[in-house]
DNA sequence: AACGGAATCAACCGCCGGTTG
DNA sequence: ACAACCGGCGGTTGATTCCGT
């Protein structure tokens, strides 16, 4: 079903990801989240190009992507969006919270896309009889965005709070944790979770500035799923606060898993410390830096190879959350 | 049991638009 | 204004599994 594993002629891994591989992207990216993706494979210790790694997060790895099969709530949205909207992948998963675009683009050609076909009227029953959920969601995020240009307070916080450039992951862990309202944005944890998976909503301000059309996007976003799962029973089965919780400190042991030394971590952190705060410094890749063997490429393994499985969401569901 | 076609889905590829210097 | 870079998107591919004969 994927391609088998090779290189290509710059030596980058190419086809399946191994649980070894994925795991390793997995943890570099909840603790430093992606700032950069065409310099993480490096970092993280993949031989991967950074697309390839981004694709890897978004369609299988990131907390709360839903796999297998859909509801029936779900394909009926998947349809009526495709009537309105076409082949907007992204836009139809945005309105699906915890589906990835491919996932919905395989399923519409493998199920829907027949089905809609033998049953022309259904879908155009569906699509007269109610009213548009897409519309709604369009509406919505209208009113958002006109909310948000209305309020001085959103632009403040986007002109002349941290959050516009140097909001660090320390301050974003702390919102997504009391959901206290924030500039007068109400906080909801999903529509944190989906700002905080955009972008990682600090993941540009390395190098980047984090735009105000940008932020405007992703807020949009995060609010078209919030206002998605107000009326569906769909939403992410991993929270905002379980990905927060990520940036604990606590490493300890866990029964029957695979655990590299502490000394790993140090070194990582010793890393940091030379370079200052990791997430609030400018960007800047030294790779005279980090020697080859950087413990980097052997962070922390959740792959219990006993079993032949990676437990690394139960480990973070074991986690303290604080 | 063996074979071949269909179905599935992870991953690749190329293009486009936004951002940055 | 422009070129380079990067992330994101949609189309496509291809290995594997399923299913009918």
């Amino acid at each position: 079903m994927v391609r088998g594993p090779f290189y290509d002629k710059n030596g980058l891994k190419k086809g399946a990801w191994t649980p070894e591989e994925d795991c390793k992207l997995k943890s570099f990216v909840q603790r430093h989240g992606h700032s950069n993706w065409c310099k993480l494979p490096k970092l993280a210790g993949l031989s991967r190009c950074g697309k390839s790694c981004r694709l890897r997060w978004v369609n299988h790895l990131q907390p709360g992507v839903k796999r297998g099969n859909f509801t029936k709530e779900e394909e009926d949205l998947i349809i009526k969006f495709h009537e309105e909207a076409g082949n907007k992948w992204s836009m139809i998963a945005r309105n699906l919270p915890g589906r990835a675009d491919n996932e919905i683009k395989n399923h519409w050609h493998t199920h829907l896309k027949k089905y809609v076909k033998q049953n022309p009227k259904t879908s155009e029953v569906k699509k007269q009889s109610e009213t548009s959920q897409l519309c709604k969601a369009k509406e919505n995020r209208e009113s958002e965005s006109e909310s948000l240009h209305a309020s001085d307070s959103s632009h403040q916080s986007l002109e002349s709070t941290p959050l516009s450039k140097e909001l660090s992951s320390t301050k974003l862990f702390s919102l997504s944790r009391d959901h206290s309202p924030v500039n007068g944005i109400n906080c909801t944890e999903d529509s944190l979770a989906s700002l905080e998976t955009s972008e990682n909503a600090f993941g540009n301000m390395h190098g980047k500035k984090y735009t105000k059309r940008r932020f405007e996007t992703e807020s949009l976003h995060a609010s078209a799923h919030y206002h998605i799962l107000e009326s569906s029973p769909l939403s992410p089965e991993v929270s905002s606060a379980k990905f927060s919780s990520l940036g604990s400190t606590d490493h300890s042991p866990k029964p029957g898993i695979n655990w590299i030394e502490e000394d790993s971590l140090a070194s990582f952190e010793t890393f940091e410390e030379a370079f200052g705060d990791f997430w609030t410094e400018p960007f800047v890749a030294d790779y005279t830096y980090i020697p080859d063997e950087f413990p980097i490429s052997q962070y922390i393994s959740y792959y219990d190879d006993r079993i032949g499985l990676d437990l690394f969401d139960q480990v973070m569901q074991e986690l303290p959350k604080n």
